[in-house]
DNA sequence: TCCATTTTCAAACCTTCGTTCGAATTGCGA
DNA sequence: TCGCAATTCGAACGAAGGTTTGAAAATGGA
């Protein structure tokens, strides 16, 4: 292993994390990255076979990184009370408003996947077979313990939905004519607002 | 105004209108746009002057269709509970996952603007003028009379985007794992679940 | 019917994209 | 230090995108 080599792949690689956090995969060139990263235009085919095998390796290091995350969270996340959890989950949805860190990249890049799936987060899906939903699967079957899988695969979905359209659209709520302020607390009351109302919806009436 | 003429223009709208609301504007190519429509290649430059130019009237045409059709049934709506009025909405909103009609081609176009907005959108949207989130809101502000502007736009979001992730991602949803069914019946199914969520959610606890 | 105007058409143009190529340079064990 | 492999580099390739062009065809009023 030689060590300028890795230097370059390593500032391709943060570089692209980036620029697909920020525009998703389609709407990236490696033009683009190329340039970010001040590397040769040849460099990404040399070391990535490619756009698509540099893409797969940064939704590797993702899925790596956010379930590392998630295992690091999840034993303390079952001991709280299910609405606590919940609340934390939001929250951690939410990150990437005012977080400009690399988890936050990451997040945002599952986000664009959310949209517009690529063939190749697809294949990763399998052979990864990361908890990717697992962990909102666990979290809804708290409130509803006699649901069916189809159920709880919706409230999920719904789930994640709710929050990922913030995220999405961050650029839009910050304009006119919703003119959200998204600094630290107002990210923290819309959290509060979010767990309230996802709270209700899937506790069961009385 | 010669007939011959109307007809070109009136199939190249109308495999636009498909194709923008199956792939979104960027994924769509000038040339299978005319592809679809059985017109030469430079028809849509000479009717249209370019794509852009052919989207913007296409986007002019589902604002004033949408609009039209919430005004038809602003009245009924506004008579309804509003918790029945809630589930109309969101009925409303769902019905791209089973329709194929022009509205719901319309519905969907507005998806991917929320998704990835373009230009052109946000040029026309300032102009129209359209209540495009108006009835969201109006909606929301009978359960929440007291909340403030910006939280009653978060609301409106928030229930928009519920509704809009089950739409957007029904090609995902129909496959494994989640491998919903997508018939009328359970888009009905579905439709309540969500309004009870989203009633649950917006009603102020006791 | 004639002719000016409108509309269609095939072909090319120009840009951007991902990728490939071959030479030049660098790194490192022998 | 030598020599081979690894790496970098600039340039070009071919495909796909939106647009332009100029001639041919069609249209419709006088």
């Amino acid at each position: 292993m030689t060590r300028p080599s890795e230097i370059t792949r390593e500032r391709i690689m943060k570089a692209a994390v980036r620029l697909f956090a920020e525009r998703g995969y389609e709407a990236t060139s490696v033009r683009a990255i190329v340039a970010k990263a001040r590397v040769n235009q040849a460099a990404i085919n040399y070391h990535f076979a490619g756009k698509d095998g540099l893409y797969r390796d940064v939704l590797r290091a993702a899925f790596r990184a956010l379930t590392e995350h998630q295992l690091v969270h999840a034993a303390e996340t079952k001991a709280m009370p299910r609405e606590q959890a919940l609340g934390e989950f939001v929250r951690h949805q939410l990150r990437p408003l005012i977080a400009r860190d690399e988890l936050s990249r990451h997040i945002r890049i599952f986000n664009w996947e959310s949209v517009r799936p690529t063939q190749i987060f697809h294949q990763l899906l399998s052979e990864e077979a990361a908890p990717f939903m697992g962990l909102a699967v666990d979290l809804v079957r708290r409130f509803l313990p006699d649901a069916d899988r189809r159920t709880l695969a919706v409230a999920a979905v719904w789930l994640i939905g709710q929050c990922s359209v913030f995220v999405r659209n961050r650029e839009q709520l910050t304009g006119p004519p919703v003119a959200l302020a998204l600094d630290e607390s107002a990210v923290e009351r819309l959290a509060q607002l979010l767990s309230r109302w996802a709270i209700a919806g899937l506790t069961p009436a009385p």
